[in-house]
RNA sequence: GGAGAGGUGGCCGAGAGGCUGAAGGCGACGGUUUGCUAAACCGUUAUACCGGGUAUCACCUGGUAUCGGGGGUUCGAAUCCCCCCCUCUCCGCCA
């Protein structure tokens, strides 16, 4: 959520903002929506101290004569009651007024809440202006040693690869017809290696992140209510990619979300607190499970392990102090991490600097961070791929955005100190998420006789193993 | 799943229709005392929002709301009523 009062004082950034984003976004009515209600509490307090005025001066009198009434009959009693009435009776007319007030107030709120919610965080000035995914930047590659990716595979290997397909097919790494058959498109079973290789590149992430880069690992819900969804920013704009479970079981029944991402439930962590500045910066990671429904991916990418409904994620964000330069000081450290961690991997790769367009409403900047799958890209003329970069991280900067809907503050001068209260800064960043990124792994560790070889800072995770197959 | 208890400020804990934004305590902060520390004593001690002022990011001032959340009764609600959320205890069931 932006700051209200920021868009009241230069409306023209917002809108231009999410112009730039592509979200549409009437700000226009939510500037006119803010005016008219502001005036009807300013009317609505004037009465109301008004009521409390009367209440203070009326109600002794009333309690007054309420004592004399007791145990009084006839005439006289009426006559009591009468007075009461007759001074309740300008009390009375002003509740209306309120009630009225108000009344027209809740008409207003949920279109106002409505729109004030889809207002994205308007890009940062360094983001480059574009129009789609295609205007994002390249703003760095690297290769492992003795591999150039501005040669095909074959020319820096000596033989034609194999695509990620072949590999777990030959390797016998996953099954994708057993897995449809048990969960529908886009679903897989991981297989005996398989299956391992994918719990060693996770542990492997998870270690990296807590004893190297004193990162605190978390293990959260990755079902959650709706406010979670609405407060990490992914609800209203990402309704449809989440799963929905209608649970009718408690009272009155409310609905819960699978979560696509561990950034819900490790934002979620402190939602709503007032944190002591000395806490900060909160790093943290969590390993968990992601569903993502892939609405509106009909058709795309649908053989194999890149574009599917569950993967298992090592997430990290971080919460620090409410300052531009510290929020990008940790965006550069946590890309810098994946980069670590990828030159460890041997995984060739690249940062993207994504345009405005290919923002969601939360980020006021994100580095996308592609892996070089040699499986993936045209078709060259011998019709095996010529190798493309796909996307296996991505770092966003959020400013406050989050955190003010989350309700997540720090007070200067730590817990009980008297400094005023902020809304944080929050961060966060793919570490590693698969089976995604088996397929740069296998891709690109594969020999010429079909086995993949385990890179050495991995084995220890496999077991001591060397090789697959 | 059954039965019961409860949710009050940073924390503990009173209050049971008006004098309660809320006693008391702890903690924190400021001060006095003191060779230093401790102790003692005095004072301060919520947040959000709307408006006004001095002016500029720090204050002063008027007001409103907030005692888990929402709604209701009432001239007036932390207090009474309804719905919801959450926590705890006992029994049952279960990986």
């Amino acid at each position: 959520m932006i700051d209200i009062r920021q868009l009241r004082e230069n409306p023209a950034r917002f809108a231009l903002g999410a112009k730039a984003k592509n979200i549409p976004v009437d700000i226009d009515r939510l500037i006119a929506l803010d005016a008219q209600k502001r005036q009807l509490l300013t009317e609505q307090e004037r009465l109301r101290a008004e009521q409390n005025r009367l209440a203070k001066e009326i109600g002794p009198q009333i309690g007054k004569l309420k004592g004399q009434l007791k145990g009084k009959h006839g005439p006289e009693a009426a006559d009591l009651e009468g007075q009461i009435e007759q001074l309740s009776a300008k009390p009375t007319a002003l509740k209306a007024a309120v009630a009225e007030i108000e009344s027209k107030i809740n008409e207003i709120d949920p279109e106002l809440n409505g729109i004030l919610l889809q207002v994205p965080l308007p890009p940062d000035a360094d983001v480059p202006v574009g129009s789609s995914a295609d205007d994002n930047v390249e703003v760095k590659r690297w290769d492992p040693p003795a591999f150039d990716t501005r040669k095909s595979f074959e020319a820096n290997r000596g033989f034609k690869p194999k695509t990620h397909l072949e590999l777990v097919r030959d390797l016998g790494l996953a099954d994708f017809e057993r897995g449809v058959k048990i969960a529908g498109a886009r679903s897989y079973i991981l297989t005996g290696d398989g299956m391992r290789l994918h719990q060693a590149v996770l542990r492997f992430a998870v270690d990296f992140m807590t004893q190297e880069n004193g990162f605190k690992a978390m293990s959260v819900p990755v079902v959650v209510r709706e406010e979670a969804m609405v407060g990490t920013g992914f609800f209203p704009a990402g309704r449809e990619q989440a799963y929905h479970i209608e649970e009718s079981k408690r009272g009155g029944g409310y609905d819960l979300f699978l979560t696509g991402t561990g950034e819900v439930g490790l934002m979620g962590i402190h939602q709503g607190e007032i944190l002591d500045e000395a806490m900060l910066p909160l790093r943290y990671i969590t390993v968990s499970t992601c569903f993502r429904r892939e609405a509106g991916a009909a058709g795309k990418d649908t053989a194999g392990l890149y574009r599917i409904h569950q993967f298992d994620k090592v997430e990290q964000v971080v919460i620090c102090k409410a300052d531009e330069a510290e929020s990008r000081a940790w965006h550069a450290r946590m890309i810098g991490f994946v980069e670590t961690l990828l030159q460890r991997l041997g995984i060739p790769y690249r940062l993207l600097q994504c345009c405005t367009a290919d923002l969601g409403p939360k980020n006021a900047s994100m580095i996308d961070i592609e892996s070089w799958m040699p499986g993936r890209g045209e078709l060259g003329p011998d019709k095996s791929p010529t190798g493309a970069y796909g996307e296996t991280h991505s770092a966003s900067r959020l400013y406050d955005f989050q955190c003010r809907r989350l309700n997540m503050r720090y007070r200067a001068g730590g817990e009980g100190g008297k400094g005023e209260t902020t809304f944080c800064h929050s961060l966060n960043n793919t570490v590693l998420a698969s089976p995604r990124f088996l397929i740069p792994f296998l891709e690109i560790h594969q020999n010429a006789d079909g086995t993949v070889t385990i890179p050495e800072c991995l084995r220890p995770y496999m077991g001591g193993q060397a090789r697959i197959g």
